[in-house]
DNA sequence: CAGATAATCAAACGAATGTTTGAATGAGGG
DNA sequence: CCCTCATTCAAACATTCGTTTGATTATCTG
């Protein structure tokens, strides 16, 4: 029993803090769930802030590097990147983890929170994490898409981010399987590709606001040719 | 002096839970930023859950109903609506909110963390304040999409309230100067209903995969036509 | 002014929390 | 078997929390 007691700590501490929150969660409901002693938690972490960084590291660590290593891989094929590709290296690895099981869902959902509500005391995790993960996919996604200036593309990234966050948090599995006409979850990345992508690439706002949201101009779905831009009809 | 203190509160609660949570923000903490006493929360308010109840709805009423009026407003114009306008009287209330001042933005963070992270005994919150506004919402936005079944609409539209949530959260009116390239503040509801309508707009997935992100096909921008696809040149 | 109601106050209450402690138990090695 | 270290345990501790209570103060109205 090398590390049962503290796995079973882990798994418990990742489902609650899924379901509840961290500060909703006491150390108390873990260690009942786990089948453990209350002290358990300090020997084994230490503090309850350990905990919360344990359960994070423990599967984001591998993700990261597994995203990191898919866009790595990317830059190396020494031919030019695409939106889609830059995206399925950044977000795959994170649907995977999700449809490996319970665990994977609830430590997904973890990642989605984590990215908007994080303790006070644990504020350094997001960029400890993601820092130099992000930066990295900005610069290929900068490179796909030259036509963006940096500020124009920060706030899409951002906007990505949101599309990832929520779709953690806001859709299990279950969910999407009774999508059934949008295919359910194994055309999830399919469906988060096709919606990112186009939005990612989308013209730059002209300078002098041609794109107000005022009617004049719409971008419609032409079947010959895609998405372009069309004046609108006058009543 | 009439309702001076139960201002006070409201107030220092809601900037206390879009700094630090709902669960780590306490009673004592919102009395002492407000200058009350401890009880003054029963007397007003009952509990800290109704405490919570009241600060989004102060706000959020007000808001819901501009929501739906300008989407009342824009159906009631007896012409097709476009996906640019839907956006627009969907999101530009709330951005006008952030824009007021300190408190409104204060408050459009609690509205992101209020998508999310919800304390268990007040779980019927989203329902009852968007419950109404996203249908209305999902049924325009439909309509301007007559090509996407419903349940990738259904998907789309979680996306964008991701994009939303994230928006409000992560982004602060300052960090929107900074981006000055981007054009600042006044340009976040063009950024938005930029990206926001590209993918939204995005064609539907085929049923044979054919949006499989392996780089066969990408969607460029052709300045003469807009997004379209195109099939990648080989190596 | 007096009486009634509204609002505030300090203290207390009961519960919950994370951390600590020292004893007890388990496991491994000589 | 004994010793050492690892692990678990129950109890205690100190702190914090939301709620309640009864007294006090403030305000309003006739």
């Amino acid at each position: 029993m090398e590390d049962d007691t503290r796995q079973r700590l882990l798994d418990a501490a990742e489902a609650l803090f899924a379901e509840h929150g961290f500060a909703d969660t006491s150390l108390r409901a873990i260690t009942a769930r786990a089948k453990a002693n209350l002290a358990a938690v300090n020997y084994h972490f230490g503090s309850k802030d350990e905990l919360i960084r344990a359960v994070f590291a423990r599967r984001l660590e591998p993700l990261t590097g597994e995203r990191l290593a898919r866009l790595a891989a990317l830059e190396a094929g020494g031919r030019a990147v695409t939106v889609e590709e830059a995206l399925a290296a950044f977000i795959e690895p994170s649907l995977r983890l999700r449809r490996e099981g319970p665990h994977g869902e609830r430590f997904t959902r973890l990642l989605g929170r984590g990215l908007i509500e994080i303790p006070d005391s644990l504020r350094e995790l997001p960029r400890h994490h993601y820092g130099q993960l992000l930066e990295r996919f900005q610069q290929i996604l900068a490179r796909t898409l030259p036509h963006l200036p940096p500020g124009e593309l920060r706030w899409r990234l951002r906007f990505t981010l949101g599309v990832l966050s929520f779709t953690y948090i806001a859709a299990s599995p279950r969910a999407a399987e009774a999508d059934q006409i949008a295919g359910g979850e194994e055309r999830l990345l399919q469906q988060l590709i096709r919606f990112l992508s186009a939005g990612l690439r989308a013209p730059e706002l002209d300078a002098d606001g041609a794109a107000a949201p005022d009617g004049r101009f719409q971008q419609v779905f032409d079947p010959s040719r895609g998405v372009v831009e069309k004046a609108r009809h006058k009543i």
